[in-house]
DNA sequence: CATGAATGAGTTTTCATTCAT
DNA sequence: GATGAATGAAAACTCATTCAT
């Protein structure tokens, strides 16, 4: 028994120290960039020998991605349609609510930001692909609910598909443009200017 | 004056050269990414000498960045505000020339657009310092002609600069998306969408 | 009295704990050779801590001379010269009594044929120096044995100790050849055949 | 023309170089074995920076395997089977040359039999391929030969594959003990000392 | 002015060994 | 005595840059 307590023990260590190093790693890539950024870096960071990296992570590429997955997953989750079903809420407070969450989940979340917006662009094919996806997915989500906006009335007649791209770019111009550095900014505001641009444009 | 015109020839050969060297590594860049990009490869394609590379440019960081200037420069020449100036053309018909001009110049230049939209994302201080400066350019000039059209009537009221963004950010996905492979695309039909999400949005 | 008894059956244990490990380690070598094998190898296969395993033996370095001590000295025992006694048996069947035995001994050793003939080839002066001093004994003997049959006339004049190196090699030839392998063999046929070729030579 | 001749020389000079860092690394694979010699060793004793080491050739895989081959290819060269047809120089006096010819080889190549005989015993697959297909061609050659003796009746009933096991295996032996250290020995003698006991065994 | 062989600092990765639990 | 996470020295390899020809 008293192994099994000593085994549970050390396998929460291991956990933690993995996601110590994984911790470590993301803030390292997302000041250096992928290919500045050294293991040697991470380690020292760390305050683990080389080795040790390479006990939890069988590669700098492994953990990059490790990283980019897990990041691409928690942002993945807090993407949701409009919901249009009766007895919902309100389809401008759903959007509102959404745009607001995404926001704040980025703005505390900087260094994640940095990777997928910049560190991870242009790395190699594989990881283009999952950005790909990662897009890809948002904008079928977007595409899916203007198609059914188009349905209802609600939205006015044009290609939904362009339009997504449209809306995810304006999204991630501002978040890049704002939340990208280190400075505070008002995630309400933003939230309220985003919407209204996608959904009402600039005539008067 | 045999002298000079020797002089003269042989300056327009360097130059030649000069040029040709970065068509060649515009390309290599373009294709494989600044890091896996090699010197090699340039001279290789290129068809001079390792050490002919370095008589014409100082290091692999030199000609990427002049590369880089040359591409922004290129670009930044094709954007102008809206002249609301008394005769000149309809506001609506200016801006579908401006951005039809600039969905063309991308589209027949797509190497230009991988450099500058993926390949130099996150390079470094100095490459993002650049890239920030001709985007804050063109966010200004958007911003102003915003402001201007806030004035005169035509544009509802909003904050201009977060819109500039949005504009901006919109414009870069499309072009990205559209532009970014090597797939055929029908440039008008995007300019014309692109403009409509922006001036009228999505609501019906 | 109980402490005794204990203390034995801990040691006990700890012998048992020892051989196997060693068991393990000659299966591990003999078929990834020393430098492919790692000692994460070996407590793998041998199921137990890596610490564990240097409780038992001071070194990788040190576990395989081990194996190589025990696999050369298991070997020259069954190594013995012709008794030229009266009232031995023949000569001749003594000779097909020792090469069959041998060969049988390696026959149902696969392991150690590959140690001893492959891996421990070449890996360090240490080594060496154990495998010439067993195969250095081996010749010593037949030498002697050669030098004694002279005497009685039994064998042709020649130099001792280049014929030993020349017996010894066809030995280790067979051997090499045939049971380096896991294929079937019919032991009794290279025995006779090594022997034959050896007293007799090819010329018809 | 200037051109062709210094392009010329230049391909000479590579050569040139090529051939000495082969030649060094022949020294330090034969002196250290091959896990034990490292890229630095070699560089260092061919007063060459790492990257010129790696200009050349491959990796140290690939030097290792081009001078296995290079040294294969050598001594295969000097391996002829016995000329049997009429107006031949009589069988003796053909195996004598031919024996002492590779003897000679050998003794002149010191830090070839170092690599063939021991560093590369046992090294990976492909290495032990290479080898076996080496031995197998003597092999091939030394039975074919002594199956034609025997249908001349020159050389007695034996099956020829297991008889040429034992012939290369006392051959291998012989150069192992008498070439493999860097003592001078006279190899005429070690020349017929072989053969007699191949021929005619070491009954009286 | 063109050439391309040489350079070597810097990077990722491995693995025998130690030691706190 | 057993454990296995941590260690870090050492190895192979890359590539932007230099410089003698």
């Amino acid at each position: 028994m008293a192994d099994t307590a000593r085994a549970e023990r050390a396998r929460e260590a291991r956990e933690l120290r993995r996601a110590q190093i994984l911790a470590v790693a993301l803030q390292v890539f997302s000041e250096k960039g992928y290919h500045a950024a050294s293991i040697s870096d991470v380690v020292k960071a760390a305050g683990v020998a080389r080795g040790t990296f390479y006990q939890y992570f069988d590669s700098k590429h492994a953990i990059f991605h490790e990283l980019l997955d897990q990041l691409i997953a928690g942002l993945s989750a807090s993407i949701v349609g409009v919901d249009l079903s009766e007895g919902a809420a309100p389809v401008r407070q759903q959007l509102i609510g959404t745009v607001t969450r995404i926001v704040d989940a980025v703005d505390t979340n900087r260094p994640f930001v940095r990777i997928v917006l910049r560190v991870a662009v242009g790395l190699d094919a594989e990881v283009d692909a999952k950005l790909e996806e990662f897009y890809g997915n948002i904008r079928s989500v977007i595409a899916l609910s203007l198609r059914r906006g188009q349905m209802m009335g609600l939205i006015r007649e044009c290609d939904p598909e362009l339009a997504a791209v449209c809306v995810l770019g304006s999204f991630r111009a501002v978040i890049e443009q704002y939340l990208g550095s280190d400075d505070e900014v008002d995630t309400h505001r933003l939230a309220l200017g985003i919407l209204e641009f996608s959904l009402k444009g600039l005539l008067a």
